[in-house]
DNA sequence: AATTCGGGGGC
DNA sequence: GCCCCAGAATT
């Protein structure tokens, strides 16, 4: 740390600040979610950036905040619909416990999110990014909001070659920052390290000659910007087989399956499907199996018609998928019967919205 | 400290 | 292909 204090010494901070925020005040991109100050508001859409492109949030946000609008509504909300206004988006955890947070906050502070570090931050889903993005942006306290925009962006002006991807380096960026930021426009600091970071001070190649604080950047002084910040790789994802089917009875109905409260895709709907093992057994014949022993079911399982591959961050799947006629199917089964239509009111993952446009493309 | 959580876009 | 993205929870 008494290297960072060095570092710290050796910008001028009270220019910094003016540069950035300057800069942001000027550039800023209009976004849905600056238009007002409402906190909760803040609140999802920092929850739906999280290791999503601003790009990609936009429609979902506008979307969300008009389902549920405010605390109160979202606290009240059917489970089902809010995950289906989440369909696409990913790590679906992060809107479970954002709805888990607004009952709290409903609940025990009258649906007026708290102000204070230790409350908002021990709500679900609030590690220290959210917290202090929420915090800085919608009440203004100074408190530093490190993501990775702004490690990458910091890493190069002060010049630090710790390896971003070990969780213990967070803290010198929060350090940094948190002596860094200021204290009358704490939100404007905060977005605009971000912004610039999504703007300017780009990953692969940044655009060092339109930087508002080149004149501070230790990287650009020494022509090293394209090395840092410095990141260590991750292991390739394992991968998996699996067969799925698209089951209907002889009425049309389909038959879909919720996923376990927990893990992988938590909560959201499926075909039916299971990891097979290379063996004695055809695929076909696991899949007709499991149906049998897992759901009651008793289906004629055609021939397979294609694979889909899914690409997770820690996972592949490779889903051979083949279409079936329930001939019997037990009264206690778990999987749901349901129409057509009703079956587009369930979230979907991309990964089984791929089988079923498999199926609607094959009916044609 | 490492792994598990999704999905899309840039190059 | 690989990398990264306004990260948090769990192990």
């Amino acid at each position: 740390m008494e290297n960072i204090v060095d570092k710290l010494i050796a910008i001028n901070i009270e220019n910094f600040q003016t540069d950035l925020i300057n800069w942001y005040e000027r550039e800023k991109r209009s976004l849905p979610w600056r238009l007002d100050q409402d906190p909760y508001k803040i609140w999802v859409s920092e929850v739906m950036l999280q290791q999503t492109r601003v790009e990609t949030v936009i429609p979902y946000f506008e979307n969300f905040t008009k389902q549920f609008p405010t605390v109160q509504a979202l606290a009240e909300a059917d489970e089902e619909k809010v995950l289906k206004a989440w369909e696409g988006l990913g790590y679906y955890s992060r809107v479970r416990n954002l709805q888990s947070a607004v009952k709290e906050v409903a609940e025990k502070y009258g649906g007026t999110i708290p102000r204070s570090t230790e409350e908002f931050g021990s709500l679900k889903g609030v590690g220290p990014y959210t917290k202090g993005a929420v915090l800085s942006i919608a009440y203004q306290l100074p408190i530093p909001a490190v993501d990775g925009n702004v490690m990458r962006v910091v890493s190069r002006i002060l010049g630090i070659w710790d390896d971003i991807a070990k969780a213990k380096t967070r803290k010198i960026f929060d350090y940094a920052t948190e002596q860094m930021i200021s204290k009358e426009k704490p939100s404007e600091f905060n977005q605009g390290l971000m912004e610039l970071g999504a703007i300017i001070c780009t990953p692969k190649s940044p655009s060092c000659m339109l930087c508002p604080v080149q004149a501070h950047c230790n990287a650009f002084a020494g022509g090293y910007e394209r090395e840092l910040p410095v990141k260590s790789k991750k292991k390739k994802p394992a991968v998996k087989s699996l067969a799925a089917a698209v089951l209907k009875d002889e009425d049309g109905n389909y038959y879909i399956h919720k996923r376990p409260s927990s893990g992988l895709l938590a909560n959201l709907w499926e075909f039916a499907n299971l990891e097979t093992e290379k063996g004695n057994k055809t695929e076909r014949e696991q899949l007709t199996d499991f149906l049998k022993d897992g759901f009651g079911v008793e289906a004629d399982i055609g021939e397979i018609q294609g694979v889909v591959e899914h690409i997770f961050t820690h996972l592949v799947w490779n889903i051979s998928v083949y279409f079936g006629t329930i001939k019997h199917c037990r009264e206690d089964t778990s999987l749901r019967k349901v129409t057509r239509e009703e079956m587009e009111r369930y979230a979907f993952p991309v990964s089984h919205q791929k089988i079923r446009n498999m199926y609607e493309l094959d009916r044609r």
